[in-house]
DNA sequence: ATCTATGCAAACCGTTTGCACGACC
DNA sequence: GGTCGTGCAAACGGTTTGCATAGAT
């Protein structure tokens, strides 16, 4: 992230005030918790690249990682869970695995799930947000949210097709 | 579900024509599978009711059947697998497990989910199917299926709200 | 000094699997 | 009779947790 002259951050597409640190330092400090080493890298590696990952790949990187202090496997979840909470990160489940993107600075966005070679293609929608709304409001529902996940196959792996079996295939 | 005079089934709201054991049982055939006790009764547990449910709920109900047979865990997950590929169950993952719910002979919808008691209410949207296929013309990805959840609270819980703890209450 | 955070390893929970026995065609 | 299906119990994989120690305030 590069911070401009008038002092905001661009994250994605959008400019917010505070870097991730700062923020979570915020967070941490409205609930009593202390800043530690491990949340710091682990906040640095998370928001090095705009990427969407899961607590395995995140061990993996804090493995490479050139700041010095390791976190442990438990630390990492632990982490996770707070990230979340304070609004950083966003979590979906994807089969059985959590998966992880970043949310504080990033635009609401849906995603495309390819699922050949499991990649996520982000797309923005405000029909959705709409219609969610419509939705909610016929039955008094109060909406807080929503993961719209549209499944199907991504250009890449529609060339490289080597026909999979595909389930119902009777006969 | 019930049969009516002219030899259709009404399961839900469609009428299809045959029962989910018959074409199960086509299914099975098409596999070089057999059709056996505990496959019979599961079916007829899983359609006899219009819910949706999970492994250990399938479980429970089929420790009270009526019908003998009884179904050992390892079979139910076996038989849960075979009745998504025949099309009979639709899956869905919510939090760490899998939810079921009826599919053959059933329109396509989503779900409000209310994250306070956990009920799951459903809701059709046609504007949504044009929306994914614009979405997936847009990025060249050709679109199999979706799955949207949109999260909140129910009218019900909206009322005993005993107002817990939000998620970043700062302060 | 106090009290939270960490690391480790064991526990957990839903789901899957190897294997010997039983049931279907 | 030859297979496929089942039940059991053990394995699995991601995630959580209890506990003693290390570290932040």
């Amino acid at each position: 992230m590069l911070q401009d002259d008038s002092n905001t951050f661009a994250l994605g597409e959008v400019r917010v005030s505070s870097s991730p640190q700062e923020r979570f330092d915020e967070y941490l400090q409205s609930k009593g918790k202390r800043t530690t080493q491990q949340r710091r890298v682990l906040v640095d590696t998370v928001f090095e690249r705009h990427d969407h990952f899961d607590a395995d790949e995140l061990i993996g990187l804090l493995g490479k990682s050139t700041e010095g202090a390791k976190v442990s496997r438990a630390t990492v979840y632990r982490a996770l869970d707070e990230l979340v909470e304070a609004g950083l990160l966003r979590k979906m489940t994807l089969g059985g695995r959590a998966v992880y993107e970043h949310d504080y600075g990033y635009p609401q966005h849906d995603h495309l799930h390819c699922t050949e070679c499991d990649a996520l293609i982000e797309f923005r929608s405000d029909e959705l947000i709409a219609l969610r709304e419509a939705v909610g409001r016929e039955h008094q529902f109060r909406v807080t949210g929503h993961r719209l996940i549209v499944s199907g196959v991504c250009q890449d792996c529609a060339g490289k097709r080597h026909r999979r079996q595909s389930p119902l295939d009777l006969i």
